[in-house]
DNA sequence: TCCAGACTGGACAGAAAGTCCAGAGGGGCT
DNA sequence: AGCCCCTCTGGACTTTCTGTCCAGTCTGGA
């Protein structure tokens, strides 16, 4: 299911087996990838956990700091998806015979149902109040991810292609998070929205006028 | 298993079959516990966690806040045991066919091991140590507060009379929380610490400093 | 093709954040 | 008391961020 796959390549023919062994042991939560170190692009993919597909470019981030490096199996070290899911990684550089990287594979665990899991254990026959909703993150900048990456999951909108509105929309939940009281926030909040300073400040001096714009 | 009730009490007969089959239920993490009100004594006791037996005093604030209330069913409530285990308890006022109080049934979950199993879910396949120590306050100042005021409550000195040491070691536990990353922070803790912007700053840095003075 | 709305990058003023220092207490010691 | 050392203070000053503005570019729709 979901595989995608190129059969021409001898490296997919060689690794294929593995990758999917990998990806039905690891039920659906576990994304097997196949790059190709050369062209950074995606040889083949099971289980795609976002829409990537065979020759696409390889995620930026994802092989940055693997090839400059002298050992070829990478992580666990964690990601964080735009919907907030998190996974945990891991990478192996695969050589041919006479050594030479001839392909990377990535595992990409989905770590979200397993912690929900947990939330449904320990909140048995808990008497207290789970806590209010509330940004239990202790690092400023995983809030800006985590209330960005709820609104994409409601509205199946990735941050490229929002509009004017969810960026107000977003922006206002950041307010209301009290995001911007941090120092340094606002240029990261724009990075995270793929935006500019500018366009930040913008839709945010709009949000906190008395919108006269409401009445012609 | 474990067991222990007392044949010759009519209320026993009447209700073990009740509490028998919850301690059944919820395997061995739960006790349950049939009071008798009148004495405070244990009169049966199923899957017992702690030492307790039938005509043992019932622990004190079991019953507490039970007799005066208008209601029959409380909790669930939290209750801690000595060796850490966390307990969650219901209890339940048992009538006799007049209306007058029999007994009082108590049911202890331990959610040490649900916890547990929640513990190792959320580990499973998770790189990163878990969050160094939540302190959920919305409010930054009342953070702020919040250290100090423990500060003080510990060692009982009140901030117009601390030592320097204090002082350092106060902006140390600041620091820690990440106070000073919020916007406007170092002003108010300056003033929360009765003490000059200057001296805040000053502090700070020798805290922050490689200590050239630890080494004479 | 052209227009209108939205975003950009850079410039800039103003506000905080930090740094520095001369001078004012204020204990403790002689 | 008188002195000294340590610490804090208030203010001046530099650096770093914040928030505003605008001319110019991009883009989707009529």
């Amino acid at each position: 299911m979901g595989n995608v796959e190129d059969p021409q390549d001898a490296r997919v023919r060689l690794w294929a087996p593995v990758a999917q062994a990998v990806a039905l042991l690891l039920g659906p939560y576990a994304e097997v990838v196949l790059h190709d170190p050369d062209t950074d692009r995606v040889l083949g993919i099971w289980n795609p956990m976002t829409s990537r597909g065979v020759g696409d470019p390889s995620l930026l981030g994802e092989l940055d700091d693997l090839e400059p490096s002298a050992q070829d199996v990478f992580g666990p070290y964690e990601k964080l998806l735009v919907d907030g899911r998190r996974l945990t990684s891991v990478s192996a550089v695969l050589r041919d015979p006479q050594g030479r990287p001839s392909a990377v594979l990535c595992i990409n665990l989905d770590r979200t149902p397993l912690e929900q899991a947990a939330a449904v254990l320990s909140a048995f026959g808990a008497p207290t109040v789970q806590r209010p909703e509330p940004l239990f993150e202790q690092d400023w900048s995983e809030r800006i991810q985590h209330i960005i990456g709820s609104y994409v999951r409601e509205t199946g909108r990735p941050v490229e292609r929002m509009t004017r509105q969810d960026r107000l929309a977003v922006l206002g939940r950041l307010e209301e998070a009290r995001v911007f009281a941090v120092r340094r926030a606002a240029p990261v909040v724009a990075g995270a929205l793929r935006v500019s300073r500018s366009t930040v400040y913008g839709l945010l001096a709009e949000l906190r006028s008395p919108n006269a714009k409401d009445r012609p």
